[in-house]
DNA sequence: TAGATTGTTAATCGATTAACAATC
DNA sequence: TAGATTGTTAATCGATTAACAATC
């Protein structure tokens, strides 16, 4: 049975896990549009890829569909969000009270989906003392005391460059497992910690690289 | 001789696109360290690949070594540069002032690699008229106008979901063929429009997946 | 020259797709 | 039941890697 491979520790292709987000948002617009049932060709042709390939990326984890009927929206969404680990709550710290520590700690959607930021760290003696989005900025030097009272789930890294490795040392010594990341490096962690990092800038230079090569 | 694959409209593969900004990156960090040489089994040592790969994702674009002695790095960042298209800048503009538009605003980086914020615009009368990193938030309906006037290379659209396909509708109308969107959203546009998406929900629903993964 | 390392070809690996028996 | 569509197996496709002649 597919499901079993999970738990035999057989890994998931990368490809697939990007692809788990994608589906889970269409779901989502599924339901809200009161669409009860969908089969994998219009599944494909709604997100770009080919019935097959739907049906392949969910047997990964089980058989969520039924011959001659396709999928059920409400079920298959609930699957999803097992899949994704969104059954339960998240409690994150943020590491950069910046533009962009600002910008994700106020980000309505990460709390509706479950991640919860309970504390704001930065190292500016001219932000720390603010309230952000209800919440009180600390000086980053009380983080590893922090760590050792609170229950932190992950942690949101929005540093500049230069800082990010040793935050992320720090966490990573406070015990967080999970890193998002979004300071322009690949962080150094042991084995067993996470780290989910977004590259701006490479997104940027991607583009930039399209806009190049159309027009040569 | 391969770089004269690209005239012939060859492809470059996805795969190859998403590495070289981090063959970029390392080779400023190479700079900035005053390293001259690298072979290509230490570059693929330091960025976590073969290095068959990195010479087989260069041959895409050139010869940039040499037998028995490596690349150089200054060249071989100049050449990354042409190929990027970073010798040349970027005139953009940002379609919302929210907190994310407004940290993408004041996000250094992006404009020492050349590009530009002309003009920022949103629909919020209480934002409309302020300033932000020196530039006027406008209203969003004056952005018709703006384009007919001003070149404009991109389009950083930052708006919630529900405002995203209508703000790249104006931008594309207006004759915007590059879209860097934050919106939660693959926006729909015609064939030649380039369009390159952050989804920041996506990447932290592959993190969750991963912990769920983690913990089973 | 001898040693090192490239660019490229051939071999391998993995992911995607097509096909179809199973079955709702 | 007949029609539709799944889950999975086999075939295809493309990307990665290993190997090596070319050569600096």
């Amino acid at each position: 049975m597919a499901a079993k491979k999970r738990s035999k520790g057989l890994v998931i292709p990368q490809g697939v896990v990007s692809r788990l987000p994608i589906y889970y948002r269409h779901l989502l617009d599924l339901r809200s549009q009161s669409v009860e049932r969908i089969s994998s060709a219009q599944f494909g042709e709604a997100v770009g890829c080919t019935a097959a390939q739907i049906r392949s990326d969910l047997s990964h984890f089980g058989s969520f569909g039924q011959q001659g009927y396709g999928y059920k929206v409400s079920d298959l969404l609930r699957q999803l969000e097992k899949i994704l680990g969104l059954t339960r709550t998240y409690s994150a710290v943020l590491v950069g009270a910046g533009n962009l520590g600002k910008a994700l700690a106020s980000y309505d959607s990460f709390r509706e989906q479950g991640f919860v930021i309970n504390a704001i760290f930065d190292v500016d003696p001219v932000l720390i003392g603010n309230y952000h989005s209800g919440k009180v900025i600390r000086p980053f030097k009380d983080l590893p005391a922090y760590l050792k009272k609170s229950k932190c789930d992950m942690a949101i890294v929005a540093t500049p460059k230069e800082a990010a490795q040793e935050v992320v040392d720090v966490l990573v010594e406070g015990g967080v497992d999970s890193i998002w990341n979004f300071a322009p490096i690949h962080p150094v962690v042991p084995r067993g910690v996470l780290v989910e990092n977004i590259q701006l800038t490479d997104s940027l230079l991607r583009l930039a690289f399209y806009m190049n090569a159309r027009d040569n």
